[in-house]
DNA sequence: ATGGCTCGTGTAACGAGA
């Protein structure tokens, strides 16, 4: 079973390249982040074609998540139950006996926002909300962009961030937080390359220098760490024309 | 020193992203 997260930042834009993307890399879950989409918009039909169910959760202009599956998604919820937010970050579903989260962390802007605060706050909530999710669901995959860089070893420049949004102490505290729920940052269970990124600033050459932060992540309970036996970043659809300054990550279950 | 690029909105700039 193979899970995999991306940031498509516009999934009108990105559709084409999703499609494309779901050709070579058929993987089993696709969460998705940053639709950009209300739902009377999300394109149900041509996800259906490519051979996925899917379920999304959507607003205007920002935010908005979807789940696209091989398999039939059941228990399908939208949103938080314990944080009234108006902002469509989160979605979950059941899929084959799998709890899949996917989620859009709020990027905060900068730790004096009060975008921030809210930042923080909704990370709390997710904390309250996944301690249940994880009791009800022994098998549990939270899937999506972060906006927390977890060391300093995620970041290009640790010296240029440090302190600020996505590299914060808070940022970092709440995170672990979510580990603590006995919860396992997938790519760090295996060995991987200095330097692996999974956004880069669409400014700058960032991409061509390799100026980015490792933000979007699979965090997987003890059941399902014990499962995986790769997780990779997919550099490539970040070359492709007009690409999400997002790449997909992959978690392969056996 | 500042902003750099790419979205959506809406049809000109501007907010937001990270």
């Amino acid at each position: 079973m193979k899970l995999a997260t991306w940031n498509v930042n516009s999934l009108k834009v990105r559709l084409p390249q999703v499609l494309q993307w779901l050709t070579d890399n058929p993987v089993d879950v696709l969460c998705l982040q940053e639709t950009k989409l209300t739902d009377d918009k999300f394109p149900i039909a041509e996800i259906e074609a490519a051979g996925y169910h899917v379920a999304f959760s959507g607003q205007k202009t920002y935010n908005g998540v979807a789940i696209l599956s091989r398999s039939p998604l059941t228990d399908v919820l939208k949103n938080n139950p314990r944080f009234d937010d108006p902002q469509q970050r989160i979605l979950a579903a059941t899929i084959a006996g799998v709890r899949i989260v996917c989620a859009y962390v709020p990027n905060g802007q900068s730790v004096d926002s009060d975008k921030y605060d809210y930042k923080l706050a909704w990370l709390a909530a997710l904390h309250e909300w996944l301690a249940e999710e994880a009791k009800t669901y022994p098998q549990l995959a939270v899937l999506g962009d972060y906006n927390i860089a977890p060391e300093d070893r995620d970041v290009h420049d640790p010296a240029a961030w440090a302190g600020q949004v996505l590299v914060s102490e808070p940022e970092r505290a709440a995170l672990q937080r979510l580990l603590d729920l006995g919860l396992q940052d997938a790519f760090r269970l295996f060995e991987q390359t200095d330097k692996s990124f999974s956004w880069w600033d669409y400014r700058q050459l960032g991409f061509r220098l390799n100026k980015g932060m490792r933000i979007d992540h699979i965090l997987l309970s003890k059941a399902l760490a014990q499962r995986c036996q790769a997780c990779v970043i997919d550099r490539a659809p970040r070359k492709w024309e007009q690409p999400s300054d997002h790449a997909p990550v992959i978690a392969t279950l056996d």
